[in-house]
RNA sequence: GUGGGUGUAGCUCAGCUGGCAGAGCACCGGGUUGUGAUCCCGGGUGUCGCGGGUUCAAGUCCCGUCACUCACCCCA
């Protein structure tokens, strides 16, 4: 490098991607789409910032978890603090309810969010550093009955894109009053058994629950006889657990029993839930949530119980990649960027075009025009590729007559409209 | 952090035992000076990831390095 002048070639950092149309049209109709069940359900947008104190994550999703431990993207700020680029979107959603007092408001508070969370990861299909999610959180209440919703509005998202390999996995991880018992007896049954190797030894003290979600074949044998947490919740949680599993059924939303399922998150209890696509290869969650009733107390707040969960937006795209043929794409159709396109001839005609394609884009009709000094057939071809409907060709000889071409593109028809009546008529086709 | 795979045009990729840098798609122009999508003709748009080595000659062989990718781990 020394002695060279030789510019750097940029490349989107390590673990993060860019988006860019076509594909950003479906992006956004996707994540759309996603959300309107729950915009019905009366939750409302927030905007929490990208980063935070880091003591906040640090508090609210354990410090013995994997993310706190060692993925979070933490740096100190000019004036001596230390922040962090957000790893999830819970544990400042309900920084922003405490501070903003919602808790004396109505509850439960429905609140809705998307945007884009940090962890540093080794990147692989479907996780990145830089990645996407849309999620809800219902605070105030800890009615199962707003379990039940929370986990509906996900199951009914999954529907409305029309993914059809999205299994529901669902568990209850239990409360202070029962889980510390419970962990105890798990403790006591993986000490005895030979685990293969240090990190695995270190997390039955750690993070016992963890080690259930093991995917090693020898270790899974091993844990057979295991103590399940869902036998030994106490009266509440289990009554609470019944009750959210009624509602489910009440709501036809199927779903499986997975006692090891484990939330990577320390602040989970009683209701936690994850949806997996068998599509899509080693990263199957494609999202996951749970209730959450101590995270308020433990970043300092009043008791603010809540429940939700978060989508990653990525491994959705991949689903619904994985499910689409040819002849059958799955998920919402995107939207014409193009109705009309105008194509002038000449320096007079393209003063009026531009007057028109103005004109009816104040009709909220989508319109573009040909720039550059394309042919005629050229400026054609670009109708064509706009995926516009309709094409307005305007020359000096039109000029003249006062009209403008009016062309069909599906069936190539092509009429003369006078200028004064064109945007009428372009408005109620 | 640990392993495997891959780096050639905007995209997907071919390029054999070393011998002129290629195809399809996309893009641009023309066939038609006022008509797209079809058809025909033309155009290559390139730091063969980067650096070194072997050789008369390297996209090809060797060493190093970087990037991407898949998996472990963990999770969305």
């Amino acid at each position: 490098m020394a002695g060279t002048t030789e510019q750097q070639r940029f490349a989107a950092p390590k673990g993060t991607y860019d988006v860019l149309p076509p594909d950003s049209g479906r992006w956004l109709a996707v994540r759309e789409l996603l959300l309107w069940p729950a915009r019905r359900a009366g939750y409302g947008y927030t905007e929490a910032p990208i980063f935070e104190d880091t003591a906040l994550f640090q508090r609210g999703m354990g410090e013995a978890t994997e993310v706190v431990s060692k993925e979070m993207y933490t740096f100190t700020d000019k004036g001596d603090r230390s922040i962090t680029l957000r790893p999830e979107g819970t544990a400042g959603v309900v920084r922003l309810a405490i501070e903003h007092g919602l808790q004396n408001g109505q509850l439960p508070a429905k609140l809705w969010y998307a945007g884009p969370m940090f962890r540093y990861e080794r990147p692989q299909a479907g996780r990145y550093r830089q990645f996407q999610q849309v999620g809800v959180e219902a605070l105030g209440v800890d009615d199962p009955a707003l379990d039940a919703e929370v986990v509906a509005l996900g199951s009914r998202a999954f529907g409305a894109l029309g993914l059809s390999k999205v299994e529901l996995l669902l568990t209850s991880l239990g409360d202070p009053q029962c889980r510390p018992a419970y962990v105890a007896r798990l403790q006591e049954f993986l000490q005895g058994l030979p685990l293969p190797d240090e990190d695995t030894r270190r997390r039955v003290a750690l993070n016992p629950l963890r080690v259930l979600d093991d995917k090693r074949p020898e270790v899974l044998e091993m844990l057979v006889g295991a103590p399940v947490l869902t036998d030994h919740l106490c009266d509440d949680c289990r009554a609470h657990y019944d009750a959210v599993r009624e509602y489910l059924h009440e709501l036809g939303i199927a779903w499986k029993e997975a006692p090891t399922l484990v939330r990577g998150l320390d602040y989970y209890r009683r209701t936690a839930f994850e949806w997996q696509h068998s599509g899509l290869g080693a990263q199957s969650a494609v999202g996951g949530g749970g209730r959450y009733d101590g995270l308020s107390e433990a970043i300092g707040g009043p008791p603010l119980p809540g429940v939700g969960w978060a989508l990653g937006m990525e491994r959705i795209l991949l689903a619904l990649d994985a499910e689409s043929t040819d002849e059958r794409p799955v998920g919402p159709p995107v939207p014409p960027r193009c109705d009309v396109y105008v194509v002038a001839l000449g320096a007079a005609a393209k003063k009026k075009a531009v007057v028109i394609v103005d004109a009816l884009r104040a009709e909220r009709l989508n319109v573009d025009m040909s720039y550059g000094d394309r042919g005629l057939k050229g400026s054609m071809k670009g109708a064509d590729r706009s995926g516009a409907h309709t094409a307005l060709v305007l020359g000096d000889r039109d000029l003249a007559e006062g009209v403008v071409q009016v062309k069909d593109l599906k069936s190539g028809e092509q009429r003369s409209v006078p200028l004064e009546s064109l945007v009428e008529e372009l408005v109620h086709r």
